[in-house]
RNA sequence: GGCGCCAUAGCCAAGUGGUAAGGCACGGGACUGCAACUCCCUUAUCAUCGGUUCGAAUCCGAUUGGCGCCUCCA
């Protein structure tokens, strides 16, 4: 399996640094507001990135944080009137449905910025022993001249930086790129310290729920591609600093999402609420859409894709459940079967070995389902053929449920089968009005034959 | 000013040196009592120019256009 690790800008064979088992850790939200469709990017790309390791037999432990602690959320605290965590609370209740509806396996953990404070404090004096942190009035900055390789992950040298760096007028940092350990607060949210009362800065709290739930070292960080400088970059700087380590093996980073062709941005007006998407699409479309590209290149959200990505996903849907209902009209469907469409399982593997391919391993899908449509169209079937439906129906659900895909379709029972043989002898004695009042009553139950 | 990405049919999109996957939409046809579903057929030389090569969408250079990051951002 390869991997292209932004860290090296290169695909690199994967390698997990204890066999079988993977340790992943995914940026997650900062909840001061619903969501939007940006944000579902990752979360919906790494989620098929775990399945596809639990496909393939590995051991995930996956988390992805929570920030609640922020400048955003403390003025929606102040402009509404309530406590930061009455704010954090609901926006992250929202979230976590959110992801729900996007049929997502839950998280193992999602750490709390609010509930590191005493480690992040401890953090930060560790850095400051260490030579790689400085106080000025209450603040605490992390000296990132003292760190060598400082930039290898966004490939940024330190002096160029400096030019485009806004330098405030009044800035206590030693150096424009140091960036904020520790914050002094006179309002909002704010915890003791040994630098007196304050509140944590963004960067530090990744790394401290990264250690304390998974290791000082771990196989994979994600994010989106605006996280790599600084956020991700001081992570490292960070981890380096104090462990040794930058932090992950492999970080991987999907591209942004795009509204028609445009930075979806507040000032631009045009952000949409992943909540409102999906009361307008099924969660099977949102993922289609956000898989039809590759993570790694930018993908553009348009009415036109969204409605092709439904299209599609109806055709799946149909599919399936016509292979499904006629298995289980020729009480097939419970049939045990030895082995899968090996040669489909094959060129999906491959597909995804190669940097989670997902728009390639789609055609793999949308190949069975051509092969199960041909077949699956005959007006009876010997043993063989049911037996090969069966294994294209097995793998045909196994690998859309790899991509988070999947279809509640109805088991049929005596009385529906009936049904269907009543309707079947209907049309064979040309009694049409019979027959349509049956394929009525059977539409109601959700079947369509 | 620095770093980086992208440009493939009406649309989405894969392919990154050996002669353009797949999907959606459109059109034509088949099946059907009608319909839905399904099936078959049809559709591009890969932004432009130049170079390297027996051979390039794929490598190199230039040009044009679009975008991201460098400040909170998934």
């Amino acid at each position: 399996m390869y991997i292209y690790n932004s860290l090296t800008n290169k695909k690199e064979e994967f390698i997990p640094i204890e066999p079988n088992k993977i340790k992943m850790y995914v940026c997650g939200p900062t909840v001061y507001n619903y969501v939007h469709i940006g944000n579902a990017r990752p979360v919906i790309f790494f989620d098929v990135v775990r399945r596809y390791f639990l496909y393939r037999g590995y051991e995930v432990n996956f988390v992805s944080n929570i920030t609640d602690v922020d400048d955003k959320i403390i003025n929606a605290a102040l402009v509404n009137n309530v406590s930061e965590t009455e704010i954090a609370q609901k926006y992250e209740q929202a979230f976590l449905e959110n992801v729900k509806q996007l049929n997502c396996l839950p998280y193992d953990v999602n750490p709390h910025v609010t509930d590191y404070i005493p480690n992040i404090i401890k953090f930060i004096e560790a850095l400051e022993k260490a030579g790689y942190a400085y106080e000025v009035d209450g603040d605490v900055y992390f000296s990132v001249g003292d760190v060598t390789d400082y930039g290898q992950l966004s490939n940024q040298e330190t002096e160029h930086l400096e030019v485009g760096a806004r330098i405030t007028e009044h800035s206590k940092k030693r150096n424009p790129l140091d960036f904020t350990l520790w914050k002094k607060t006179d309002v909002g949210i704010q915890w003791d310290s040994p630098w007196g009362k304050g509140r944590p800065g963004w960067h530090t709290e990744c790394v401290v729920m990264i250690n304390d739930t998974l290791g000082k070292l771990i196989d994979i960080h994600g994010g989106g591609t605006d996280l790599i400088f600084p956020h991700h970059e001081n992570e490292i700087a960070q981890s380096m600093a104090l462990n040794k380590t930058c932090l992950a093996k492999y970080w991987m980073h999907n591209g942004r999402l795009m509204i028609d062709n445009e930075k979806m941005s507040k000032s631009l007006g045009n952000s949409v609420f992943l909540k409102d998407l999906l009361e307008k699409y099924e969660y099977q479309v949102i993922r289609l859409f956000m898989l039809s590209t590759h993570y790694r290149q930018p993908l553009n959200y348009t009415v036109e894709s969204m409605e092709n990505a439904k299209n599609e996903v109806e055709k799946m849907r149909s599919s399936l459940t016509t292979l499904q209902l006629k298995l289980d009209y020729y009480q097939y469907l419970d049939k045990e079967i030895q082995g899968l469409e090996e040669s489909y399982l094959e060129a999906f593997n491959e597909a995804m070995d190669d940097d989670f391919n997902t728009a390639n391993a789609i055609t793999i899908i949308m190949n069975i389902m051509k092969e199960a449509n041909i077949l699956v169209r005959k007006q009876s079937f010997t043993e063989v053929e049911l037996e090969k439906l069966l294994k294209l129906y097995h793998t045909f659900k196994l690998l859309l449920s790899i991509l988070g895909i999947e279809f509640n379709i109805i088991r049929l029972d005596d009385e529906t089968r009936d049904l269907i043989n009543k309707r079947n002898e209907a049309r064979r004695n040309k009694d049409f009005e019979t027959a349509d009042q049956i394929r009525a009553i059977l539409q109601e139950k959700g079947i369509t034959i």
